[in-house]
DNA sequence: AGCACGCCGACT
DNA sequence: GTCGGCGTGCTC
């Protein structure tokens, strides 16, 4: 008899395992469905096997969805690999890596062009269409002004067009067709620009690692030139016949920089991301399996994407925290595209200007190649970059005077700032100056942030909205003071002050709209815009060269953080932004305001010296025993009532330490507490930290540990998640 | 996660 | 007297 051992979409860290047809048994990675409990459920298969634990009057029969595996066997290990290391349940990684058609049960090739052109009847319909169907009307002008329209097409500019559609079809005025599955082919290839000679040295080690293992960080600040290499090595990778997998942070992938692969590459680029339609991503998706497409652009989940010939991965930006997810299945992107090469026996790029501690120690210990690319490809020079001491300069709105001055001289010459401030919102207080009373959350450890265009509070950790008060809620009177600002109120006091300049905001707030941050990073990028505003938002991925000047309002909220990674986050932000300023030939001017203009770390970004900085950091998590110099793992659990975590912890600590005491294993299970922020969303948070010298030692544990804990009853009153090599600690 | 079973409060 | 609250148990 043989048995297939299915991973199931529920959150259970096991397989079930079902009968299958002794003749042709499926192969692994095979999808089936079946029977589970009263539901029928999509899986996929992992293993075969000749016995069960499973008495034989229990097993149900499962059904094969595909004649071939839909995960080739390199994506299978992968998600293998992912489902031990993150100790997660191998259905629902297997559901994270397959599109939503895919997991519906849909086949893995997709269906063609869905394309749709007016009947002979649908030409001469006008009259018949009421002016009150509006809709109606414009699809129908859409469909005359064109041969036939691509269903892509009004997905992207027609909202809400099916069922109009519909109304169209059911009057018999359209057709409906299908073409094979094509993919749009490359434009003309454009002639690569001739590589600097670091560049090139860079490319080459590339390019000769071919077919291989290989690890490599290609460290250059922005504007060397690293997607000149990245392109230099994919365009040889293609030409060997192999495909390249590029994996970009979310913000990152614009259609910009997909139009400059297409624009230089010979084969067809797919683009995989979150902002596609279902349908788009089940193309791309099958499009890199089959070996169609060339080279495979996606964010984090483009990882697990198959490949049928992978030649070359590359991460850019490969510090990102964008690559972890974080929450449900949390992997980090970056670390499983170090395994899948490593599996593909193929070499990976990471590249970045702010490398990782991670990125950094691995390059120390000789496990991953350093390449360089020290000058700016253009020639530009460094911005020069300068504190200011906000404990002496008097600060008007928040900014200082010399940044207050900088801007006007700007505004003279007719270039661009950029002002960095990682708050959204007018002010992150309301305070009744009387009782001191301050608006808050009720369902979060957190105070209400004041946003003036929506006239409301609103909470940043649970999304709780509500009015704001004419008077104190507590005393019933007393004047109601905005204390600190957010991005919003800088906005409105530097119209307030350059009341000729053109200032565009960019946050989440202003980009919430699809389509709305691109169109702002437009405007920014063509002069649209004199001084702009912005979060982390800005901080990523877009050129903009007119920018001159970058003022940093506060540097000090990462400085004396409770996470030990928001001085490395920090910083890396900081040289992101500022390498937004003087690129072409225009010199470029960073200010960064703070408190504590002594610290090491600032003096280490004045002097452009991240090299220093990446050994500080470095020396001070080997002397704090932190990552990367151990391996964290965090227990999180949550619950409605407040102790309920904390207690499910505490017996889940004693359970570890005797697994730990009694098979001799090295790990050490710290205190548990509430989280930073214990209240959010109405739930109370604790969390313990496992922290390990060595990674299999903490891997032992958790398997040992996590096996147990899934029996137990206290943990079925909350709700637990393990978080490996965890980002943040709140 | 679903989904069912199983005992205790406010309602047609 | 029922409808329904969510505790507990199970899914090959």
């Amino acid at each position: 008899m043989t048995i297939a051992r299915v991973a199931l979409p529920v959150p259970l860290r096991r397989l079930f395992d079902y009968r299958v047809p002794d003749g042709h048994p499926p192969r692994p990675g095979v999808r089936v469905r079946v029977p589970f409990g009263r539901r029928s459920l999509i899986g996929v298969v992992f293993e075969l096997a000749e016995t069960s634990a499973i008495a034989a009057d229990k097993l149900k029969t499962a059904q094969l969805l595909d004649a071939e595996p839909a995960i080739p066997d390199s994506a299978l290990s992968l998600l293998r690999f992912a489902a031990a290391y993150y100790h997660h349940p191998p259905g629902e990684v297997a559901h994270a890596a397959l599109p939503e058609a895919l997991r519906a049960g849909r086949p893995v090739e997709p269906a063609g062009l869905e394309s749709f052109m007016l009947t002979r009847s649908g030409r001469d319909a006008e009259a018949q269409l009421p002016d009150r169907a509006r809709s109606q009307k414009r699809l129908w002008e859409r469909l005359r002004a064109a041969e036939s329209v691509v269903a892509e097409e009004l997905d992207a500019d027609f909202p809400g067009w099916r069922p109009v559609m519909a109304r169209l079809n059911a009057r018999g005025w359209v057709r409906r067709t299908e073409h094979q599955p094509r993919f749009p082919a490359a434009a003309e290839v454009a002639s690569a620009p001739a590589l600097n000679p670091d560049q090139r040295r860079a490319a080459e080690r590339v390019v000769q690692a071919f077919g291989a293992r290989g690890r490599f960080l290609l460290y250059g600040i922005t504007g060397s030139g690293k997607t000149e290499v990245y392109l230099h090595a994919i365009a040889e990778c293609l030409a060997r016949g192999r495909q390249a997998l590029v994996l970009v942070p979310e913000i990152a992938l614009t259609p910009q920089i997909v139009a400059r692969f297409r624009a230089r590459l010979s084969l067809p680029v797919a683009v995989f991301h979150s902002g596609l339609s279902a349908r788009e991503r089940h193309r791309a998706w099958s499009a890199a399996r089959s070996g169609d497409a060339g080279v495979l652009i996606g964010t984090r989940s483009a990882v697990f994407v198959p490949l049928a010939r992978p030649g070359l991965i590359v991460v850019d930006e490969e510090h990102d925290p964008s690559f972890k997810q974080q929450e449900g299945f949390r992997y980090h992107a970056r670390d499983l595209a170090v395994f899948r090469a490593a599996t593909e026996e193929i070499p990976v790029v990471l590249g970045s200007a702010t490398p990782s501690s991670e990125t950094l120690a691995n390059v120390a210990r000789g496990r991953y190649t350093r390449l360089e690319l020290p000058a700016r490809a253009a020639g530009a020079s460094l911005p020069r970059v300068q504190l200011l001491d906000l404990r002496r300069l008097p600060a008007a709105d928040g900014i200082a005077r010399p940044l207050l001055d900088a801007l006007a001289a700007r505004l003279e010459r007719g270039e661009q700032s950029l002002i960095f401030l990682n708050r959204r919102g007018y002010s992150p207080v309301l305070l009744c100056s009387d009782c001191l009373w301050q608006a808050r959350c009720p369902r979060c450890d957190a105070r209400l942030t004041f946003h003036l265009q929506a006239a409301r509070l609103r909470c940043h950790h649970c999304g709780a909205e509500s009015a704001r008060p004419e008077q104190c809620p507590n005393c019933g009177g007393g004047k109601l003071a905005d204390v600190g600002a957010g991005t919003e109120r800088l906005e409105t006091a530097l119209r307030h002050r350059f009341p000729s300049a053109r200032v565009l905001r960019i946050d989440r707030d202003t980009a919430r709209a699809p389509g709305a941050l691109e169109h702002r990073l437009g405007i920014a990028a063509q002069g649209g815009a004199d001084i702009l505003i912005g979060t982390q938002l800005l901080a990523k991925g877009h050129d903009l060269p007119n920018v001159t000047l970058v003022g940093v309002v506060n540097a000090d909220q990462g400085l004396y953080s409770v996470d030990y990674r928001a001085v490395e986050h920090l910083v890396q932000q900081i040289i992101q932004v500022s390498g937004r300023a003087g690129r072409a030939d225009k010199p470029g001017e960073v200010m960064i305001q703070t408190l504590a203009p002594d610290n090491p770390y600032l003096a280490d970004l004045v002097a452009h010296d991240y090299d220093a900085f990446a050994r500080r950091l470095l020396a001070e998590r080997r002397a704090a025993g932190y990552p990367p110099f151990a391996h964290f793992a965090l227990l999180r659990a949550e619950s409605a009532r407040e102790r309920a975590g904390l207690d499910f912890l505490r017996q889940a600590r004693s359970l570890g330490r005797a697994l730990a005491q009694s098979r001799g294993i090295g790990v050490s299970l710290f205190d548990p507490v509430p989280a930073p922020m214990e209240r959010r969303a109405g739930r109370y948070r604790a969390q313990l930290l496992a922290s390990a010298e060595r990674r299999n030692e903490l891997h032992e544990l958790l398997t040992a540990w996590l096996g147990r804990l899934d029996d137990e009853p206290l943990g079925r009153t909350v709700r637990w998640s393990v978080d490996v090599d965890p980002l943040e600690m709140y």
